[in-house]
DNA sequence: CGCAGATAGTTGCAAATGCAACCATGTCGA
DNA sequence: TCGACATGGTTGCATTTGCAACTATCTGCG
């Protein structure tokens, strides 16, 4: 499949290098539907996931679960503010966070999205067959355990 | 861990979300080392990595293989002859094409960050025990498979 | 031949990102 | 109570990206 490596590295072997194609290749797909369909960002989908799943939540909070920078939150928040996709509250005990909340319409559009990728998943695990739940299962564990090597 | 969905939707098992999430993890790590090693981006990195594993190759190549947009690549093969990392060559038989080759300097460099590169998967794998190469195993089908439910 | 596409690669421009600097608030210990 | 430091969040600026043109070359067909 590849030539001699000097040193015995293999691009085809490389995790990294086959996560991020991975990665590439099913985001984009159902990027092409929530783009479409609301001219959303991946971050803004994103963020408009985790709070779908796990209700009023602040924007670091977001940041500790989903592993993204903090500055691409607030604007994809501020974002989603605009489009009246969610409600800031400022944060009784911490008057330096604030809650954040869908509104109704954030709701639906996340209900919606949310019916696409159960949809775009299925497809997905059908065509990988019985590996599927492993591989989901192996990525979990990455990622919980920071998945960086010296970590 | 997540609390009822109206539609069904997981977050926690949505693929293209947890592919995204470990690629994310494992990328940066090793994003620090050609960073800070030879100031390279990680298109960068990757073009060089395509190189050093298959030889001469032109830059439409690098895109068909590993799917990555050919404005970037583009870009990452300019600043790589800037820095004297390769050549590029009229291709012979059609000239719209150019055919890349490392140079001496882009050898070097590739052959040191595969070396660190073998290091980093090792770590990586050996944290992942058993699992791993059924992990790198799935994860080139799905690439090879074209990774879209639909296509 | 000669013209209608395809394909290789670059460039312009707007949007998205990363990083550091920056407020505001909160916490903790002397 | 005060000052040092941590934390939540935003903003500025340089870099990177994505997408749509655009040039140049190639291919195929009438």
């Amino acid at each position: 499949m590849t030539d001699g490596h000097p040193g015995g590295f293999d691009l085809d072997a490389f995790l990294p290098y086959l996560l991020n194609q991975a990665a590439e290749a099913t985001s984009r797909g159902f990027a092409q539907v929530y783009r479409a369909e609301y001219g959303m960002t991946r971050t803004q989908w994103r963020v408009l996931a985790n709070l779908g799943r796990s209700g009023a939540m602040t924007a670091s909070d977001i940041c500790r679960v989903s592993h993204v920078e903090k500055t691409k939150v607030s604007r994809a928040v501020a974002a989603l503010e605009e489009r009246g996709f969610l409600a800031r509250e400022r944060h009784g005990a911490d008057r330096r966070a604030e809650t954040l909340s869908l509104r109704p319409e954030g709701r639906a559009a996340f209900e919606r999205l949310g019916m696409l990728a159960l949809d775009y998943d299925r497809a997905l695990r059908a065509r990988l067959g019985p590996e599927a739940a492993t591989l989901a299962r192996v990525l979990r564990e990455m990622i919980a355990a920071g998945a960086e090597p010296g970590g």
